[in-house]
DNA sequence: TAGTTTAACTAACAATCGTTAGTTTTGTAA
DNA sequence: TTACAAAACTAACGATTGTTAGTTAAACTA
């Protein structure tokens, strides 16, 4: 899997913008630290905005693809919820730059490209809404209002990027399961 | 409570900078948007910078003072944590886009700034965290991995501001209810 | 009313931005 | 070794950035 220079590019100005932003980063902060100028970056790619719509979009439908999938399972609400909490980890701690820039930098994308992000990231949503109020309609969760449920897991597993490092010598699969616990038994 | 000319230039600041990130927005658009050039704006503050310092020392310090005080109550820590919670949220809805800028934009802060941010920052999770170990031990919470916990409630309170708009017709009362029963008791 | 402060203005600066054009070097295949 | 493609380079562009200097208009104070 030997990635081509256009992928190499990517992977450098997601590290730079998940530390400083898309605007705080300029294409010779990109070159530089590729140790080439910054001219030489449009061989490769056709400007800056590729380079934050390729990676952000790239990960989106990551999202979309499994979410999508999960959703129209047959298990319970309970069970899908579950997996998609569990493939949310996942995803995450495979792509955390990438994500942090899905996170912090999307309002940058331009056209088409903020359009089809801004469908897939309601749709994504609304797959976990769906489910939740399954979930409290077959009386399998308890709490009133979905959407505060909704806002609560939601919130926890975007931030999960900023986790990479902190995380320690926690493994991924102790985490998520303890994540998981906390997240659907609460903690008292 | 009139507010000065400066605190307008931080207000209206504050509206762009989280809609767009503080690199993203101009002076000249923080100048348009109070019908002014951009010039004019020296007249009342040093630069861009201290905008942007004004914006997150403030509200920093408002959680620092809450958060010490709660702390180093004698109630029971669980009592303390909801208190800590009830807290954040309150402060939360209280200033939403200066709360967005200390969310994203901290790392552009410079100098002293900075390292006050960052002290203060530390030290508030630091509360966080000793509070949750003290009912670990005290067995009021259950949960093997303080850090698990910590991370969790903090995610989902860093990312309450961007629930203002979206709330709806939810009381603030009704918000922090539901959302201490969430975070404390899950959702099952 | 005269004097003074406050807050706006115009004009411009040096630096940096994303990007393009044209050229040279590097690496590969015949 | 020659030919060609890939990927680097230098140089420069027009636009925009934060900021300063100097000036003018408006608003309070004596």
């Amino acid at each position: 899997m030997k990635q081509t220079r256009k992928e190499e590019i990517v992977i450098v100005a997601a590290k730079l913008f998940k530390e400083r932003g898309y605007s705080a980063v300029s294409m010779r902060d990109i070159a530089q630290q590729m140790d080439i100028k910054a001219a030489s970056l449009y061989n490769h790619i056709k400007g800056k905005q590729e380079i934050l719509s390729t990676l952000i979009l790239h990960v989106a439908k990551a999202f979309t693809n499994s979410t999508q999938q999960i959703t129209s399972e047959n298990s319970s609400p309970l069970t899908r919820l579950k997996k998609l909490i569990s493939v949310h980890i996942d995803i995450t701690f495979h792509n955390p730059d990438a994500i942090a820039a899905l996170n912090n930098d999307w309002m940058h994308l331009d056209g088409q490209d903020l359009l089809d992000f801004i469908a897939m990231r309601d749709q994504y949503e609304e797959n976990f809404r769906s489910i939740i109020k399954q979930g409290i309609q077959k009386q399998q969760i308890k709490a009133k209002e979905p959407e505060v449920i909704l806002f609560s897991i939601l919130s926890t597993l975007r931030t999960l990027y900023l986790w990479n490092e902190k995380r320690g010598k926690l493994e991924v699969d102790v985490l998520k399961q303890e994540l998981l616990t906390v997240l659907i038994s609460g903690i008292v």
